[in-house]
DNA sequence: GTAGTCACG
DNA sequence: ACGTACGTGACTACA
């Protein structure tokens, strides 16, 4: 039995992987995808060949003896991606937990490492399997030499396999012959030259015939097509120095011993941990299961028994803490016993060792451990859950609910806190960075509550440190965990939105839009997916013929701000422009709407707490933070949204608040003033910008002011404001650079917080919310320069953020602590809407603008303008 | 699932 | 030189 050697191409491997495999990134924010496919890659090949020896090989970033010999050798090549090039440490560090061989010298290629040592390998009568995605380490293949090339097919990997025999076959020449017919043909990609008219079908005949350029070459006069004979004689220099460039290297000059590519144990405890923290849960299975087995599913315990499950929540309402979790597993209960909300099991965690898991059944209904669980919430001392808020409508009992306030703990809420720039958040996530645990996905929804529940329980003392640590324990107690339930009462209050009339608004919107398809498809003289701006752009700019001023990554830019220019060349353009205004408001808003309208008439959008990056609330279900209201004909639409039978609408928003942040934060003199003396604050930006008396502002000038300060709080750049106003960038940067001469303070404050973030890697706001900024270390001027602008705008918005919930969360105790009956119903980042019933409008206004203005003390005064009306579009 | 577009603050 | 304003979500088309 002769013994086997599996050699890798690392950065071969590597990059494949990289393309191959869709971005991903682990809960570090650090990418992963090349490493997670090498691996995957590398398994596949161990699991079939089971070789006794391993061997990756990667170049090392120095002059090959190929750049010494042609200065100009992959001198085009391009640079590596910074997400590709950052794996690669990574993979070489779990290369070497995992106690497999790594070669790499100096002045040698990945491909001579591997032609040597399988040659080595090779005369010492061993097997080898040579693992490269480069089909130019062919030419090493022989009958005990294997090239394998892996290829990703829909998501899996395929190899493709090649001794001398299917080399042959395939390309119709030896392994050898595969060098000269290279040197032929050239190869882009490695930057070899050919020789000119010979392509792969030539070259491959010639060396057929030939064998050997050397040879084609002493018979040059017989070879055919006439243009290859004379193309060899006159670039024969340029064709040997190919054959030099394509020739694999079998006797470099390197030390290999055989004993350290043996494999042994690959799989060890650090391995381990780094595939952990790399998240690559599939792969796991592999480490032994005696190690990854969690020792805590050990304590799961399924409780059916009545006496029993009254027995542990007895106990659990004694304990510090209390994890929860309820989960849908409907289990054995026929669908007449199933409970509406889908659920059918609880578990609860409050010890290393106490973690129970109770499903409904025949003699135990969810009411009943509805009932439980509520009652806890509120005897607890401390009670966490996974996403409280999904969860309240089922465990809100009688008026409990101040306890239950003071004791709730939301894991999640918590780790967004601590990282808000994960796109989702569950319990899986938590469990591994806080608690070290991996969850295996095939665990039955028994021990999958009991996770939860665990990690409920489990996390809290971690998290609360980490929170304390970040300067963050406040924010959360104070703000983040009482807003759970000023939403969740806002999305219980729901509004009331009138479909018979959003039905008829569609309508209307719907005969206006067969008239301008009708219109548009005469203009462009055939019919067409209006909709598509594939199709639009080849109407457009083919047909049409009409300057394409901006390109997109894959055609032309058919955006509004695009065809606005256009309209005057052509009128299909401002029919095309006016049709998808009420597509859009049809779509979205009249239809999109509609199925959102609850049996009671309401709808009940979420609003979620651990979505954004600054700390703003988020809307969806439907988006109730987009209702259009710039253009009078999608306005409208707000008359559909109205109060209940004997309410009105109470509304306010902020006068401002990003701007006055920002005069707090900057402590900018001039500024300040200005607020304090309640003056046009556009109007006098512009007249000191623009040095002209303050009553002699023009319009034009006030409106180029707002712009300024709208750009300064999304952290000014003189091409978004000049894009903005249609001017130069010249003159904006101009406007740019007067704004900060006449407010030297805001100039210092904007540069301070760059410094700030990049110094410290996250931007922080008025109340300590912090916004990591990675994007600032990159190498890449884009991605700095975005992050040096979230850098500047996060404190300013999360600060207003900030403030909004605590007025928001002010005015909701506040009617209900005085047995009010209005309701907060919505929040739209800067504005807050309240259902009142007649009586209590008065009332309700003072209280609104009070907690508004007064959420928070900044050395400007926060002004909320109040409306009310019968419906949205009244009170605004 | 991604890209393009567009609604809001 | 690089090629954008900050933060969201929903809809449509299309691979």
């Amino acid at each position: 039995m002769r013994e086997k050697i599996v050699l890798i191409d690392g950065h071969s491997i590597l990059n494949r992987a990289f393309y191959g495999v869709p971005d991903l990134t682990n809960s570090e924010g650090l990418h992963t995808n090349a490493v997670y496919g090498f691996l995957n890659i590398m398994f596949k090949i161990l699991d079939e060949e089971r070789p006794e020896y391993l061997t990756v090989t990667f170049d090392v970033h120095a002059p090959t003896f190929r750049h010494k010999m042609f200065a100009d050798y992959k001198g085009t090549r391009k640079p590596m991606a910074e997400e590709l090039r950052q794996q690669v440490p990574v993979i070489k560090d779990v290369l070497k937990a995992m106690n497999i061989d790594i070669i790499e010298k100096e002045g040698l290629e990945a491909d001579d490492l591997l032609g040597t040592i399988s040659c080595l390998c090779e005369e010492k009568g061993m097997d080898v399997s040579i693992i490269s995605g480069d089909r130019d380490t062919l030419q090493l293949a022989t009958e005990h030499v294997k090239i394998r090339i892996p290829k990703t097919k829909q998501g899996k990997t395929e190899v493709e396999d090649y001794n001398a025999a299917e080399v042959r076959e395939k390309y119709g020449v030896t392994p050898k012959e595969f060098i000269d017919v290279k040197a032929l043909m050239g190869d882009t990609a490695d930057n070899i030259p050919g020789v000119p008219g010979i392509g792969e079908k030539t070259a491959t005949k010639i060396i057929q015939d030939y064998k050997t350029i050397e040879n084609a070459y002493e018979h040059v006069d017989e070879l055919k097509p006439p243009r290859a004979s004379k193309n060899l004689k006159e670039y024969w220099e340029q064709a040997k120095m190919s054959k030099t460039l394509a020739t694999i290297e079998t006797h470099a000059d390197i030390q290999f011993n055989i004993e350290e590519a043996r494999l042994e144990n690959p799989y060890t405890e650090e391995a381990h941990e780094m595939f952990k923290r790399l998240q690559f849960k599939n792969m796991l299975s592999r480490f032994d299961t005696g190690i990854s087995a969690n020792e805590i599913e050990k304590s799961f315990t399924e409780v059916t028994d009545r006496q029993q499950i009254e027995k542990i929540f007895d106990e659990a309402e004694a304990a510090g803490c209390v994890g929860a979790a309820v989960s849908k597993d409907p289990g054995n209960v026929l669908p007449l016993f199933a409970h509406p909300s889908g659920f059918g099991r609880i578990a609860i965690a409050y010890g290393q060792d106490k973690i129970f898991s109770v499903p409904c059944d025949m003699n135990t209904d969810m009411e009943y451990l509805f009932g439980k669980l509520s009652r806890l919430s509120q005897k607890a001392k401390v009670f966490s859950m996974c996403g409280l808020k999904e969860y309240l409508p089922y465990i809100q009992g009688g008026n409990g609910e101040d306890e239950q306030e003071e004791k709730a703990f939301d894991v999640i809420v918590a780790a967004y806190l601590l990282n808000p720039l994960k796109s989702d958040y569950d319990y899986e996530d938590v469990a591994r960075e806080y608690l070290g645990l991996l969850i295996d996905e095939k665990l039955d929804d028994g021990a999958k509550a009991c996770y939860e529940a665990y990690t409920a329980f489990a996390s809290v003392p971690v998290l609360e440190k980490k929170l304390e640590e970040a300067g963050m324990d406040r924010l959360f107690r104070e703000i983040e965990m009482p807003l759970v339930f000023t939403l969740y009462h806002m999305e219980q209050a729901g509004v009331k939105v009138e479909g018979d009339a959003l039905k008829a608004y569609g309508d209307q919107l719907g005969g206006r839009i067969v008239e301008l398809e009708k219109e548009i498809y005469e203009l462009a003289g055939e019919e067409f997916n209006i909709n598509s701006p594939k199709q639009l752009g080849v109407i457009l700019f083919e047909k049409l013929q009409m300057p394409h001023a901006k390109k997109t990554k894959t055609g032309y830019s058919t955006a509004a701000d695009v065809l606005e220019k256009l309209a005057p060349d052509h009128p299909i353009v401002a029919k095309i422009l006016e049709y998808r205004q009420l597509a859009k408001l049809k779509s979205t808003y009249a239809d999109g709407l509609a199925v959102f309208i609850g049996d009671d008439g309401r709808i009940h959008g979420k609003f979620n707490q651990t979505i954004t990056a600054t700390g703003r609330i988020s809307s969806t279900e439907p988006n109730l933070q987009n209702i259009p209201v710039r253009m009078e004909l999608g306005r409208l639409i707000r008359k559909v949204f109205v109060p209940a039978q004997g309410c009105v609408f109470v509304d306010a928003d902020y006068s401002q608040i990003e701007l006055r942040i920002l005069a707090h934060c900057s402590g900018d003199e001039q500024l300040i003033r200005a607020y304090r003396e309640a003056r046009d604050i556009h109007r006098m930006t512009a007249s000191q910008v623009f040095h002209t008396p303050f009553d002699e502002v023009t319009d034009l000038q006030r409106r180029n002011a707002k712009a300024v300060n709208f750009g300064i709080v999304y952290g000014i750049s003189s091409f978004g404001l000049s894009q903005d106003l249609s001017i130069t960038r010249k003159e904006a940067s101009e406007y740019i650079e007067h704004y900060f001469e006449t407010y030297p303070g805001i100039k210092k404050f904007l540069d301070d917080s760059v410094a700030h973030a990049k110094e410290k890697g996250y931007a922080v706001t008025l109340y300590g919310r912090r916004r990591p900024v990675p994007e600032l270390k990159s190498s890449n001027f884009m991605q700095r320069s975005f992050g040096e602008r979230v850098a500047m705008n996060a404190p300013i918005q999360g600060s207003a953020a900030d403030i909004i919930k605590i007025a928001m969360i002010g005015v909701d105790r506040e009617l209900r602590k005085r047995g009010m009956k209005s309701r907060l119903i919505l929040q739209v980042h800067d504005e807050l809407l309240i259902e009142a019933p007649e009586e209590e409008v008065e009332e309700v206004k003072v209280l609104l603008k009070d907690k508004m203005e007064n959420a928070a003390q900044l050395s400007v005064p926060l002004i909320a303008d109040m409306h009310t009306g019968h419906n949205w579009y009244e009170a605004k």
